[in-house]
DNA sequence: TTGATTGCAAAGCATTTGCATGCTA
DNA sequence: TAGCATGCAAATGCTTTGCAATCAA
């Protein structure tokens, strides 16, 4: 990729960034950058060290962490904590904000978006005076399927 | 403490639960349950054990981390994770569900509730067959104190 | 008596850091 | 050329596990 090259909207946002902390561009970070926007997932960070092995196996997982950090710096990137104890990522470019329902059974992740629940979220921090920076809903539960066949098997085992 | 004494109804649960799972009542479990139930915050396995170790230094870490573990299952605990990469626990026992509001400068935590929010919760995950099991809302940003002592610093480094 | 429990030390994991080498601007 | 970036290995911090000794039922 050269400098004449038609940037896509996330690259110049990561190029803007680059400059403007006096960092600097990098094959690596290129690659990483294109690796993630590539992948509509929430990636952890090994997830997406390996999809970026492949393409060059001579990246190093530090510097998938690290590049890691500066998309999220950058607002191309959002941290999302599932309680697997490991980070994802998931795109934050032009994105609606979205919160997860997680299935504890398949790990299936379903995104939805509430903005009565956004709102009300807004009208408890001003009751508090709080100033909102960033919030994390998350769901736990089971999923239609995993609700199926969990009756299924008690039907099959207690017949 | 013998099997005569008075117990509250969090030791009972406690037993109950000791009992139904053909575990056994000791000197150590009694103590940090004791404890914990003292302390009235979200404290770490670290905290725990700290406060734990005061009244019997002979007290192992890895029995706190095994009995928190306990006392969840046993739903006197609930495990509250704030982001800072160690697990919070706080009294589950009769408590009303709640949400954290946590400020990002001076770790200050607000807990508070929201029967609304808690409906659209559910009519979120009805809208997509999904069962809840339990649910996370962290609300990340700015409490009062900070906000001012933030406007403070820029009044005076900016006049 | 028997199997659960304990505390220690060691192991696990995800993530971060030190450092010599390499590369961008 | 200056200094940021890289990749490796080592370190970190929280949590779990293996194990021999101990204790509750």
């Amino acid at each position: 990729m050269t400098a004449t090259d038609q940037l896509t909207e996330e690259q110049e946002v990561f190029l803007k960034h680059i400059q403007k902390h006096g960092l600097k561009r990098t094959s690596q970070r290129d690659l990483i950058l294109d690796v993630f926007l590539r992948t509509e997932e929430h990636l952890s960070n090994e997830d997406l060290y390996q999809l970026v092995k492949k393409e060059d196996p001579t990246v190093g997982q530090t510097t998938v962490y690290r590049t890691l950090k500066i998309l999220t710096e950058a607002g191309l990137a959002r941290e999302v904590r599932f309680g697997d104890g490991r980070t994802h990522y998931e795109h934050n470019y032009k994105h609606q904000h979205h919160d997860h329902m997680i299935c504890s059974e398949c790990g299936k992740i379903i995104e939805f978006f509430s903005a009565e629940l956004e709102a009300i979220q807004d009208q408890m921090a001003a009751k508090h005076k709080f100033e909102i920076t960033q919030h994390l809903l998350r769901i736990i539960g089971l999923c239609v399927d995993c609700q199926r066949a969990r009756r299924h098997s008690n039907l099959t085992t207690t017949s």
